[in-house]
RNA sequence: GCCGGGGUGGCGAAAUGGCAGACGCAGAGGACUUAAAAUCCUCUGGAGCGCAAGUUCCGUGCGGGUUCGAGUCCCGCCCCCGGCACCA
């Protein structure tokens, strides 16, 4: 064993060691149980890994290794979303292309990830953006078509100026764009596949009880779909026989208070019913809140605004004829695009009306009889009040009954509404999935390519930039576009937009149960051995996008019978956000991002794994300091410094007290306990505190139990000098192949214990006593301590609280 | 506006309602050294009292409350971070 720690040494070395050994090759052996840990699909980046991304794949790292040790078979693969967006927009800002920048991205994550000694089966690396795994991608899509989940529509769609594209809903941030967050988005009238989610949204929702996620994940999953109940009506517009305006509300029990109904400037019967007198005012409006950015059309701040049509509309409630106004607070894209106004229960619509000086009744009280507000609306619950037959009924049971009534009289019925809408998977892009339709210039239609004829190849093209027409790059490429129809093998043109990326990452975890399947997407039985994922691990920002589509894709396979399970990822872990040292977000334009290269350079992978372990707390979010890496190579060359000088003493058997095996076995339980809890930075903690204590002992006083159980706790953490420590204790195997040692629940166990005494809430006395012992020798023991005496001054106690092994609490 | 998460020494942070500040960084003093670096040892929340061993009071964003006992639970605020934002 050399004298000094030299880390790049030591490192370069193990790592072709591990190379050279296959060491991390996914295990093959049923016996085992089965661990299948997963970080978030990463699209690799120019930039490259920053620290901050280490601060997820180094604690998933140590998780695999300790699982490894405790006897799992662990799969533990990585690839690269390297079809979408963020990798076109990047190869087109640095002037390349997407198949030269991708590889060479990818690559660089990879060595970056070698380099800081995480274990991976590269032999199942994917890449989303290659013909064999797109190929599945597009079976996938021809999967969701087959069952009716893949639909074509026209439709007002998000739009981004720079990408050129259509975005999903979840692409749109704050009304811009999700990757230029200072681009609002506009609408874009194009005939669009859309994805059924909506079809699950309530089995989205209602499996959401089932799974062990971080609450605010959930919350945040179940407020994206937004379901409300509530009744679905129609009133008859005056005049229009046969026409009736159609609407949602959650409040059915308050359609006696309804005084006007509100269409979207987009609703297709406001060019209907709109009269003469009114049309210059209405299309005027209209036009104005199509060309209105979506920021200031969404600004909850902005004073509501409506035209009247000059329609009425029958309330078939109150039996009167009520206007029928278009306002942009109504959107064309939930329910129906359509509400009734009861100013008297509903906010928005009381502004609305005090506005336009429309009526304003009243049909819901207080249910404790207290004066209703005369400024607001009423919006609580309450009791049904100027509402014919619902007078004196609490809302809930009004609900109910105009539900019935309304499905008796052919009015309406219950009805249930998601917020959530489906999901806009076309891009007009050249880098991704190309969507496997042709349309036949004959009678066929739509038809989708037949399976044996997939891959749909993405054509090699020099110039791929979005053309912003609305239509694809692709649309550019004549021998991509014309094809023959499948079923007549008449003239054909194939679909020129591809897929949103996050169509690759919505069944990726599958793939890796079997990447080089070139027969099927993956074997069933792989599936059913390493499925579903037992931990999952990242960012909180892909909470309602990637998460809910891959859980949608999950369930469509179980309802194909593809697979036995219906939900992907049963754990999910969020790791904190790892800030830039000024406390922004890391980025290469702010000049602040910090490299795993320079910090390795610096001290070393191992001292930097620990110091992403021990910095924070793995789910919480901190800013990037360098400062404490000292403190974790420090501690790694003390560890060095007590190997070499047990193994320089002749690595003896030794002959350990209780105490230092006591202590051993307290160590090993913390670090267990804490690794399996995700707390790797007080695992750690509990490993320095044991090299405190360790260090004063003489070799012979440590022995070979404490010296190479400390080495195997270590070596999750510090993989490559906890080789070189195994290697200087004479083992020629790898130490990443060693059982994780066990503890001896009687040695954790203490003899004695402290038991503090408090008077009157106040600590004044600590005592050492036998564990177990009861409350009478406690007191006893306690008002003969000369500290407890003198704060009691001479005051008879008057009650006595007493938790064995910790406390006695005297009141006086 | 609504919904989450958070606020503890100079800094990163520990703490099933029961000893606040483990572990580490930085700092101070000492040992080794011609010297420095490295390493090792000691001290290190604040304010008092004591020559000292010690000992007292205060202290977990602010103000209340429950409790023998609150960083932890409850009520009302302030600040920071994240999500949603006219969803009828």
């Amino acid at each position: 064993m050399e004298e000094r720690y030299d880390p790049p040494k030591i490192e370069a070395e193990w790592q072709a060691e591990w190379a050279r050994t296959d060491l991390y090759r996914t295990g093959d052996d049923p016996a085992r149980p089965k661990f299948y840990l997963l970080e978030m699909f990463p699209y690799p980046s120019g930039a490259g890994l920053s620290v901050g991304h280490l601060h997820n794949y180094v604690p998933c790292d140590v998780i695999g290794r300790f699982k490894r040790m405790k006897g799992f078979n662990v799969l533990h693969p990585m690839g690269w979303d390297a079809f979408g967006l963020p990798a076109e927009n990047e190869a087109i800002l640095k002037g390349s292309h997407p198949t030269e920048t991708v590889p060479r991205y990818a690559a660089n994550f990879k060595r970056q990830l070698t380099i800081s000694g995480c274990a991976y089966d590269w032999s199942r690396e994917i890449n989303s953006s290659e013909p064999e795994y797109y190929k599945w991608t597009q079976w996938f899509f021809l999967l969701l078509y087959k069952r009716r989940l893949a639909y074509r529509a026209t439709g007002a769609q998000w739009w981004c100026e720079k990408c050129g594209t259509i975005l999903a809903n979840e692409q749109v941030i704050n009304g811009c764009c999700w990757r230029h967050t200072d681009t609002p988005v506009g609408k874009k009238d194009l005939e669009q596949w859309y994805i059924k989610i909506t079809d699950y949204a309530d089995r989205l929702l209602a499996d959401l009880d089932h799974i062990d996620w971080p609450e605010p994940i959930k919350l945040m999953q179940r407020n994206w779909i937004g379901r409300s109940e509530g009744a679905e009506l129609g009133f008859p517009i005056t005049g229009h026989p046969g026409k009736e305006v159609r609407f949602f509300t959650t409040r059915p029990d308050t359609v006696f208070g309804v005084s006007f109904m509100v269409l979207a400037p987009e609703h297709p019967l406001v060019a209907k019913i709109t009269t003469p007198e009114q049309r210059a005012a209405v299309d005027a409006y209209a036009s104005d809140a199509r060309h209105q950015s979506e920021i200031e059309r969404m600004s909850t701040a902005k004073e509501k605004t409506g035209v009247f049509t000059g329609a009425y509309a029958h309330n078939v409630f109150t039996d009167k004829d009520i206007p029928i106004w278009i306002a942009d607070y109504v959107l064309m894209s939930y329910g129906t695009g359509a509400i009734m106004g009861a100013p008297g229960q509903d906010q928005r619509d009381y502004e609305f009306a005090k506005k336009y000086g429309l009526e304003i009744p009243r049909v819901t009280a207080p249910a404790d009889r207290s004066a209703p507000p005369v400024d607001r609306a009423f919006t609580e619950p309450g009791i049904a009040i100027n509402s014919g037959f619902l007078n004196g009924m609490p809302t809930a049971e009004a609900i109910k009954t105009v539900a019935k009534y309304s499905q008796d009289h052919e009015i309406g019925r219950a009805a249930v509404s998601y917020r959530m809408r489906d999901w806009g998977i076309s891009r007009q892009r050249y880098w991704g999935c190309p969507i496997p339709m042709v349309y036949c210039k004959n009678e066929c239609g739509v038809v989708p390519v037949p399976e044996d004829q997939l891959p749909v190849k993405l054509p090699p093209m020099k110039e791929y930039l979005p053309s912003g027409t609305g239509r694809s790059p692709l649309a550019n490429v004549p021998e991509f576009v014309n094809t023959t129809c499948p079923k007549c093998g008449g003239p054909a043109e194939r679909e020129t937009d591809t897929l949103d990326g996050f169509a690759c990452s919505s069944w990726y975890f599958l793939r890796f149960a079997d990447p080089h399947n070139d027969r099927e997407p993956f074997a069933r039985s792989a599936a059913d051995y390493w499925l579903p994922v037992d931990l999952y691990v990242g960012g909180a920002e892909h909470a309602v996008m990637h998460l809910l589509y891959a859980r949608m894709w999950t369930k469509v396979m179980f309802d194909a019978r593809m697979i036995s399970f219906n939900e992907p990822f049963p754990m999910l872990r969020n790791q904190g956000q790892v800030w830039a040292a000024d406390g922004r977000r890391m980025s290469k334009s702010k000049g602040n991002v910090v490299t795993p290269d320079t910090m390795i350079e610096k001290y070393g992978a191992d001292a930097l794994r620990l110091w992403e372990l021990f910095m924070s707390p793995f789910d919480e979010a901190t800013n990037w300091n360098e400062s404490g890496i000292p403190g974790t190579l420090r501690f790694i060359t003390r560890v060095w410094a007590m190997i070499r000088r047990y193994v320089e003493a002749g690595s003896p058997q030794g002959t350990p007290s209780e105490e230092t095996l006591k202590q051993t076995h307290k160590t090993i339980e913390k670090v267990t306990d804490h690794i399996e809890r995700l707390r790797f930075n007080t695992a750690l903690a509990a490993l320095m505190d044991h090299l405190n204590y360790v260090t004063r002992l003489t070799p012979a006083d440590m022995g070979r139990f404490v010296a190479e159980s400390f080495v195997v706790m270590l070596a999750p953490m510090a993989p490559h000098v906890s080789e070189e420590f195994w290697r200087a204790l004479g083992h020629r195997t790898s130490v990443h192949l060693e059982p994780w040692p066990s503890f001896d629940p009687k040695l954790v166990r203490d003899e004695m214990v402290t038991v503090v005494v408090q008077i009157n809430g106040k600590v004044r006395d600590r005592l050492q006593v036998p564990v177990g012992a009861d409350e009478s020798d406690v007191r006893e023991l306690a008002l003969k301590s000369e500290a407890v005496i003198r704060h009691l001054a001479g005051k008879t106690p008057t009650k006595f609280i007493f938790v064995k092994d910790k406390m006695l609490s005297i009141v006086a």
